[in-house]
Order: C-alpha cells, then structure tokens, then sequence
DNA sequence: ATAAACAATTGACACCCTCAACCATTGACC
DNA sequence: GGTCAATGGTTGAGGGTGTCAATTGTTTAT
C-alpha cells in the first residue's frame, strides 16, 4: 500500500492537475469511464493509511486482517495474495502476532506449512474493521439513488463475467 | 500503499474472503454499490506497485510525479497532497531530485518555502507514467459500450457535484 | 522590536519491502 | 533405502517510507 501512505488524514480534496496529461475527453469509452473511477480511486486510497491507523493498525496490517477472514491460510498463500515476498510475511506476522491477532499452527499434512489463523482478538478487530470499511466515502453517499442502483447494477454485471 | 505494497507482479485474483463479513446484499443502496466498488478498488491497487516499479519508480515516488503535473509545487503542499508529513517530503523529494526528475527552487516571494517543478527528464518519464496509467484493467476494458457511457456518466455528475 | 507562526530540514526510530542465503521437509527417482 | 531437486519459512543486509521532536531561517503580527 505500499503505497498507500500513512499520515494525518485532515481534509483531503484531489488536486485537478493530478488527472493533467490524461486527456479527459480522449481516448475510447474505456479510456473516458476509467480516467474518472481512478479518481475516485485514488482519492480514496488515500485515506487508507488513516483509516487503518484508527484501529493501530499499519495499512498493510488491515490487508492482512482483511484476508484473513476465513479459516486458515498458510504463509505463502498470503505473500501471493499480497503480491509481495514471502521474507516480508515473516516480519508481518511476528508484529501481528506479538499483539496477540493472529496465530501461526503449523500444518498437519506438510510440516513445512504455516497456517495463519485469527485469534478471537483478532477476529474481534477485523469485524471492526471490515464494517467501518463498508462505510461508503462522501462522493457515493451523495449520489443519487438512481445512479446508485445503476452503478451497483453495473458492477455486478461486470464482476460476474470477469 | 503501502499502503500499496511492493512485490512480484504476477497474475493477481482476489480472493472472495476479503469481503467476507462485508454483508453484499445488507445495508442500504450506497453501501451495495460501494462495496462492490471497493473490490475493483482495492484488486487494481495491488498492481500499482508493479506498474510504478515498470518506470524504476516507488509506489509514493509514482504519486508524487502525479501531482507535479502542472507548474511549481510548494514542499509542504505536496505534503498535503501526500496526507504525510513534511518531513518525509524531504527525502522523498531528495531521491527523485537525485535522480534528475525534480528541481527545487526557491520562491521569490517567500524565501522560506520551496518550488518543486520536473525537470525535462521528469515531465517525459511522467508522460509515459500517465500514459500507462490511463490504460483501462481488464474488468473495465471488458465492460459493454452501455455500461461504460452510463458509468462515465454517473462519476462526471458525482466529481462534479463534490 | 519582540514574539508567534511557518517552511523545510535533521536525527532517532520503526515498519515495509527486496534479494540472497539458509534450514527443514517433502517428493521423485534410481 | 539413499540421493537430489523443489518447496515453505526464516534470517540478514540494505534501502524506501513514515512518524515525532527538535532546529534553523524567514515572515508576520503585535
């Protein structure tokens, strides 16, 4: 989120020249549609780190929380899921670990499997989590609900055949 | 990004746990279209510090070359800009400085505060960055004709109304 | 003229990330 | 059975990103 960054979370508003160079009107639909969700995108994303650090959690630790929702998953599964090296999931769980959110178990069938799986703490916080993520930022809240129903129509459409 | 996270950029799926908990069809309009919003979301942002990593650039490294696109930029604007302190800045500013991408340059009217604009080299790699991040993900490049004038549609009239 | 406010930097510290090297375990093959 | 390559996780070195507290230089208000 790497990426994303951590840092006070006053009022933020997206810089217009952060689109400058993408030629708005340009290119196919595709193109156009897009240009406008990656603003969206961005801007959210941008409150992330905040977001996170509300539950003293580090933007990558909310990832893995968010992951880590149904039974359990070995290490390596989660260095997939997070597109990052398995060396950095080491460090990752130590530090989730030591605050007592999760548990490694090691794996019954393969003794060189890890298995990650969510303490009653951890499991506690993540409900936490995942229900203020739900939380839709100002720009949806403000739609109508004619558009609303659209774009979740549109959405749903595309998901599916993906 | 960190936030966004740095890693190998394989084939990326998402995995359906990530919105368990998210309750799909529960809550009111906002939070169904929401929801499924935030999956495209958070599925396109883990490849962003693949893409930044394609022009040798930091995820953060990445934004920053985004919101220099116009003209001079204050240090502690583009703090703001970054919701980070501006004591990263100054690192952060250094590295890219350090490589030929930015210049700093005092103003005139306030010797304390400095003026960031691209160099040459900046203002070309950043070209090619916005370029490649204009390029739709699949999922809405599959998208039909209908649904993504409709969807460009929907986010002109939010972007403008926020 | 003095004091408060501000922009940028520095230094200490922690986290996130990669890569290369390493250990233990597994599975295939002779 | 014994060997060897492949796999899962950890460790260590090194660098980017982020915070906070303290510092310097400049501006602004009183």
């Amino acid at each position: 989120m790497n990426a994303f960054n951590d840092g006070p979370s006053e009022q933020v508003t997206c810089r217009p020249a952060a689109t400058q160079g993408l030629a708005e009107g340009a290119g196919g639909l595709p193109e156009q549609a897009w240009t406008l969700l990656f603003e969206l995108l961005h801007t959210h994303m941008r409150n992330f780190p905040a977001l996170a650090a509300e539950f003293d959690l580090s933007p990558v630790q909310a990832h893995v929380l968010r992951q880590l929702g149904e039974g359990a998953l070995a290490m390596s599964t989660l260095a997939h899921y997070l597109s990052c090296d398995a060396s950095n999931v080491t460090g990752l769980v130590d530090r989730l670990e030591a605050r007592g959110l999760v548990e490694r178990k090691s794996s019954e069938q393969d003794r060189r499997v890890k298995m990650l799986v969510l303490t009653e703490a951890g499991a506690e916080l993540r409900g936490r989590l995942m229900a203020r993520l739900s939380a839709p930022p100002p720009l949806i809240a403000a739609m109508p609900d004619e558009d609303l129903a659209a774009l979740r129509d549109i959405m749903r459409r595309a998901l599916k055949t993906q």
